[in-house]
DNA sequence: ACCTATCGGAGCGGAGCACTCCGCTCAAAA
DNA sequence: TTTTGAGCGGAGTGCTCCGCTCCGATAGGT
């Protein structure tokens, strides 16, 4: 985000900062495209930059990694407070909520914080979880308080079904983001809190956020 | 399936049987793990036999990964025929079908029939996904006949749901399971007839099954 | 005891990747 | 205009990993 206040730099310093906003955004595609196996030559071609270039900012592709992942957290967690400052119903924060995020991947973000569990947990990294974890908590908190979300679903929950919803499939572009939308649907559905006839628990203990934790850092060495 | 009377084979030729199940196995297992990406020679090592009784039996990556698909789309078959003949309630059978593909999945089959759109159709390919198209298609009139299925959900929405509730995660075994158990549950909710208060449609186009193809079939040659 | 079908795994060849190195570009200083 | 050097691009390097082969070891049948 606005990292550098984008003022009077010129000349080939221009081309940086143009160079650095390519990068950032082909780095997003490419990593949601091909997970951890994207090719840093791949980033570099589809950004229009060289590989000189590109390695000059990230020293190395575990950097890059991290910092994507980062951003991809920092991303839910405005995506959750504008869904939650813009929506007055806590139901429609919840549905916006689920709908920006989902569309956001469709469109190329690693959004999801996994990278498969294979890099190593950093400060940065664990502030911005837990930031995550707060914002949802507040879309949450707000669903339950108004008896519209159902009780064994937490927090927790949100980052695994947003995975679940987004998987990988040879398909890109706006007709993955409709298909993940339409199952979104399905599930939607099901987060209501189910009429009293039926207590219907969901399967399996709920997910805590420590549980999220180890299963997307890597055990550390 | 009974491919082989295994009746009075005796000797070296009992341990080729022997070897050829734990292959099998192996390579369901591994192959729902890491995808076309897994290391032939894991599966070896997993089945407890050598690179060389391997490739004798397939003598090339792509065609065990061919038959692997083939017995994935088989089971799923092999499964809603089993849902319909043994729940009379088309509801209860359908949930049974997705409860059954995903424990199945869960202990380790890539049930899913996509390798990625990387392998070409064959004849055998082709047929199996006929069968597997009139079997979800039974499903399905059945729900729909009834009432209990929403009407914009469509047989080939099935494979593409069960690859959204089935991602990879840094997880494997039990808890895996539960957690794609879990969300089912969700999905579920979304699949029963809505009130006709909300007409509230699917997100985008119903899928085909040519697009299934398409997406499951690497462009021909 | 011999034969041979079958087994296991070390090793080969090549593909692909992260990363480096260096010649070039071009805006700004002289 | 000439000089300069920060910043650029991408070919090349070294290495890892993987599909597949080859052949010596093994053991059931006779």
């Amino acid at each position: 985000m606005g990292d550098t206040y984008a003022g009077k730099r010129r000349g080939r310093q221009r081309e940086a900062d143009r160079n650095d906003a390519r990068l950032f955004q082909a780095a997003r595609e490419v990593f949601a495209e091909h997970g951890w196996d994207a090719p840093v030559s791949e980033i570099a071609r589809r950004a229009g930059i060289g590989m000189g270039s590109l390695y000059r900012r990230y020293p190395s592709k575990e950097l890059l990694v991290q910092r994507m992942r980062i951003a991809g957290m920092e991303q839910l967690v405005a995506q959750a407070r504008t869904a939650l400052a813009e929506e007055p119903d806590p139901w429609a924060a919840l549905v916006r909520f689920f709908r920006d995020a989902l569309a956001d991947q469709g469109t190329g973000g690693p959004l999801l914080p996994l990278v498969g569990g294979r890099l190593p947990a950093t400060d940065e990294v664990l502030t911005a979880a837990e930031q995550l974890r707060a914002a949802l908590d507040a879309l949450v908190d707000g669903a339950h308080w108004a008896g519209v979300l159902r009780a064994d679903f937490t927090s927790a929950d949100i980052p695994l079904l947003l995975e679940h919803l987004t998987p990988r499939i040879p398909v890109t572009g706006e007709r993955a983001t409709a298909l993940h939308l339409r199952y979104l649907d399905l599930a939607l559905a099901g987060l209501r809190t189910p009429d009293p006839g039926q207590p219907t628990a969901l399967h399996g203990t709920a997910p805590q956020w420590a549980e999220l934790r180890d299963l997307w850092n890597a055990p550390e060495s």
